[in-house]
Formats: C-alpha cells, sequence, structure tokens
DNA sequence: TATTGTTATACTCTATAACTATA
DNA sequence: TATAGTTATAGAGTATAACAATA
C-alpha cells in the first residue's frame, strides 16, 4: 500500500503516476483553459479586424439562422444581436433575408466574404492550438468523453 | 481487421467504441465547453450583482497582486484595470494599496467581503458544474493531464 | 529613459423597456 | 395575445494616446 504524495511533489511526477486532482483544482484548470482558448480565438479574430463577439457570431453561421436563434446561442439579450449583426452586414461579412416562411423572422446568412473569413479564422486557431493536432487517436477520444461530461449538452 | 464506422453512425455509437474525432471537431468541442464554462461562470457572478469581467478579476486575487499584473492575468489593456478595480473598490470588495518598494506599483487586494464573494462564486460555480464532482480519480487525471497538453501553461 | 497607473476619447457590448410588424 | 426584430438609453468593457509620478 502505498500513500499519495505530498501536494508539493505532485508538480514533479509524470501524468501516469499523478495523484488525481480535486475537482476544485480541475474546476480552477477549466478556468484557465477556457481563457486561454477565448485569447486565442481573440487573437486571432483581432487580426481580420473582429471583436471577440464578432467572430463568434461569424463562427456560429454555418447555416443561416433567425437572429433569435443567435442571441441564444450567444447566450445574450436579442437586442444586442440587431447591432452585431449591423456592423458585420457593413463590413459585407454577412446579410440578412427574410423568412418566406414567417415574415417576423429575419435569417442571417454569411456572404462569400464571410465565408471565407470564417474558414481563415478557423484555420489560424487551429494552427494556434498546436497542441490539439499532436493528439493521438486516443487522446482525442477520451477528450472528446470528457468534455462531453463535464458539459453536457 | 475492422474498418471504421461511417461518420453518421458515430453519435449513435457508445464512447468506448466511437471513432476518434478529428482535431477539427475536437475544436468546436473545445468552443462549446469554453462557452458553457462562461455562462455558468457569468450567471454565477450576476446572482451577486457582478459582471463576468468584475467575477474574473476578484477570483484572480488569491494573493495581493499589481494592477499591471491583473492587466495580464485578464488579457485587456492597463487602463481598462482602472475602471474595473474603481467599481469594484467603490463597493467594497477590494482595495488599493501602495507597494512600498516601488512606490509606482499599487497593489489590489480583497476586502473581507471580497473574500466572501469569492469563496461563494466558487461554490455556486462548482455546483453548476456537476459532471465534475462526478469524475472519478482516473477521469480527473486524464482531463488534468489532457487540458495541459492542449493548453501548456 | 522606462515603467506604473490614470485620464480622455471613441467604439463595442450589454440589459431593460418601449415600439412595429407580423402571427 | 404572443413573438421577432428594432430603437433608445444607460452602464460596462475595450484599445489608443497623452499625462504625472516614480524608478
Amino acid at each position: 500500500m502505498t500513500s499519495p504524495p505530498p501536494a508539493a511533489i505532485t508538480a514533479a511526477v509524470t501524468a501516469a503516476d499523478a495523484v488525481a486532482p480535486t475537482p476544485a483544482q480541475l474546476m480552477d484548470q477549466l478556468a484557465q483553459a477556457a481563457a486561454a482558448y477565448y485569447r486565442n480565438f481573440a487573437t486571432v479574430a483581432a487580426q481580420r479586424g473582429l471583436t471577440l463577439m464578432q467572430g463568434k457570431m461569424l463562427s456560429l453561421l454555418r447555416r443561416p439562422m433567425p437572429m433569435r436563434t443567435l442571441a441564444e446561442l450567444l447566450a445574450c439579450d436579442a437586442s444586442n444581436v440587431t447591432g452585431i449583426v449591423d456592423r458585420l452586414e457593413s463590413r459585407g461579412l454577412l446579410r440578412r433575408e427574410s423568412d418566406p416562411a414567417d415574415r417576423r423572422v429575419k435569417l442571417v446568412l454569411l456572404t462569400a466574404e464571410g465565408e471565407r473569413a470564417v474558414a481563415q479564422i478557423r484555420a489560424e486557431l487551429m494552427s494556434e492550438l498546436s497542441g490539439l493536432e499532436s493528439l493521438e487517436e486516443g487522446d482525442r477520444r477520451a477528450l472528446q468523453r470528457l468534455l462531453g461530461q463535464v458539459f453536457p449538452a
């Protein structure tokens, strides 16, 4: 029976031998990971003159969707979407289109230029997250499963 | 020799048998996880009348630190820190203190009320992330290792 | 000279409330 | 009546540039 090493030693130990982190420690690491993700995303968006929210909105538009849906996905009030869409529309990255099925609804969709911008953002973000590309298949499966467990859809 | 199942079937398969996600798919899942983390954090902060940035700043102040350091940790310009600290100081959650070693520097530190606020935010956030508490030791170790690999310190 | 923190400025994001046009 | 989108408003976050105090 081996007793777990004291916390001070943990950092120097290889992953396989490491003491399991507490949920609280894992929460701190999640905070750092989430911050790092958005720092990378914001940097990549800023390189194209876009704010974080503008980059997020463009990235969400894999298919046309109502403004109301964008508000839900961006976790903000519907009144904010008007301004964000306005600014992106004036730059030619997306456009509004009336929904024939319900004339109250405006569908937002990317222009060709918007599609290119999203593709470049995604590519640059992927190259920023080089640690992601170097994961083995087993590790990719494990990370997918664990993230799904901590953040259920 | 078994060939991997087509992508359309993947979703219905159990985790153990699942095809490994591509790095691009994993990047999308990271985006969702980071968004979910901050949605939870912002909700918990808002319950105490705090914005996301205010909650972040308080959570960073485990020990006194210069405004400049806060700017780096929050990934924003130093000029923004003045206003955020102002608002939290006027609410009695933190205070400024001159650094005797370098009189240009102002150290920011939590008040007793600020300490209580942080403790409550952390506790409520932990209860929101119930999926974290239910992870087995092996899964906690794995998640720690994988996050460290994708987002190196 | 360089650095820390502040101020002034302009822009963006944010929620709330009130409005319109549709349903 | 209810919903989708807009507008007006006020407050908060954001980067830039210029400044005072200190190193």
